[in-house]
DNA sequence: TTGACAAATGACTCGTTGGTCATTATTATA
DNA sequence: TATAATAATGACCAACGAGTCATTTGTCAA
């Protein structure tokens, strides 16, 4: 497919470059391709951007929800930071666009894009922290969340930015050992209930029932599989009309969650039946 | 003076839109002046945000380089946070810049300055690790200066992009805590000497010499006020040929120090001479 | 071999940008 | 007031970028 040639050229180019940098030009050059070939794969530049974004964000969004659903706790916080800069080193020419476009404003579709995956990581990483904590860390949780970020970010750029080889299983522990800390001994909190409300606010976008469906349907015809087909069917009249029992939708939801195009869709799936 | 009119409602521009998407049609508009009159003060639109980093960062690294050196120990982990915050949030368009260009490609001279600028408040924090600390942090020092950054970057983008009420004095003590309980408790450090030397490198830049000397005869010519010019005069004297004592140097620099036309000099000079 | 259909091309348009410079307005000086 | 010097203007230029579309190339069934 030329889309997915496309995709891995410009994501080259746009970690070197940045995105506004890149022109179609170069990309078309890059690729072997000319200009028309470009805009019969993707409308816009604009589209070509957010098609990685949704690519990668879903992919990782997932897999790390994955992890902090089915993990034991006692390896959970590992497996979560391991999990988290493992993904950042594959992929290292999207983190890299990741920080450098981090908020610029160039496109509302964007940054409305970006926002909404922000927002379901946080979410991600509160529940991690449900579960590994629960209520001792009620009064700091949404500074652990925002510290586990802070993390994130600043230890990916040493490896992004200057390569150095990279030690994952030490840097895993070296901020496993740093987050209970700060979970066990903080009482000072700044980030309260109220300031949460105020940075929260809307949130809705994917999250509601005809957007899933839509999705859902298109999946439908994409799948050749029958096992997965049929558990997708199922799973559309379950959410048109509720009458399966929570543990035939969670059987449902397994039988698709391995399949690789239907990753992102299980995941909504799994958020609207609150599984 | 044009040049400040230009550089204040520029930053207004960048600030809100970015560098790239900001043309110097709109600067001029936003002005009131003419296209060419643009180009008398500013030889292109790249001197114009070197210029905008400059003016700040020196501001900044001067401010915090004084209060890490001058701080009695009991306060100075919180005055460190205080005024960092007090100074992203007094000057938060120029912030925002920050973060948004965060290590944009467009313009070589851009990224040297910012890793430079980078580097020295690196190392004002180390040394303010070494003042708290000392010897009980040697083995994680470098983390425990990568998640004070971590904690600047994350803290700082709540407020600048959500406008939340922001309580200066709870935000510093939540983060004294924090840092408190990380230097006091880390045992498994990810970032080890060998690491931060392959991270270094270069780090020349203005140090050296003859720059120091550039600037000091230029702000000689500048300034007026007679006390504050003989102790430029005699400290150039000094960067040639050094006879003074220290105790003299020290006085010198203690005369200038407060000019607000010094403050950048002062800093340089103060670390060539390693007061 | 032919012809119908789809895939791919790249010269082109049109808008915008950073930057220039001949000209005009303003101020200072004699 | 006349003249020189300086400040400011904005029409203009070349370059470049996103996106278009008439045309060419390739494919495959009849």
């Amino acid at each position: 497919m030329k889309k997915q040639l496309i995709m891995d050229k410009a994501l080259e180019l746009f970690a070197k470059q940045g995105f506004e940098a890149t022109s179609v030009q170069q990309i078309t050059e890059h690729c072997g391709i000319s200009k028309g070939a470009f805009y019969l794969s993707f409308k816009s530049k604009d589209e070509l951007i957010i098609a990685l974004i949704d690519h990668f964000m879903m992919q990782f969004t997932t897999e790390i929800d994955y992890i902090v659903r089915n993990t034991e706790i006692e390896k959970l916080l590992y497996d979560f930071y391991y999990a988290t800069f493992h993904s950042f080193h594959q992929h290292s020419d999207f983190a890299k666009i990741l920080m450098k476009e981090q908020s610029q404003t160039f496109n509302e579709e964007f940054i409305v894009k970006m926002h909404y995956f922000d927002r379901l990581i946080e979410n991600i990483i509160l529940s991690m922290i449900e579960r590994l904590y629960g209520e001792e860390v009620k009064q700091t949780k949404y500074d652990l969340m925002y510290c586990i970020k802070g993390f994130m970010n600043t230890y990916s750029q040493l490896f992004l930015f200057y390569n150095v080889p990279l030690d994952l299983n030490l840097l895993s522990e070296s901020l496993v050992e740093k987050t209970n800390l700060l979970a066990r001994h903080t009482h000072v909190p700044f980030i309260s209930e109220d300031l949460i409300q105020v940075i929260k606010q809307p949130m809705c976008e994917e999250g509601s029932k005809e957007q899933i469906l839509e999705i859902l349907e298109q999946k439908i015809e994409e799948i050749e599989e029958p096992i997965e087909k049929e558990s997708l069917i199922l799973l559309k009249q379950q959410l048109r009309e509720p009458t399966l029992s929570p543990a035939i939708v969670k059987g449902l939801l397994e039988n698709i969650r391995n399949h690789p195009l239907c990753k992102w869709i299980s995941y909504l799936l799994q958020n609207y039946f609150e599984v």
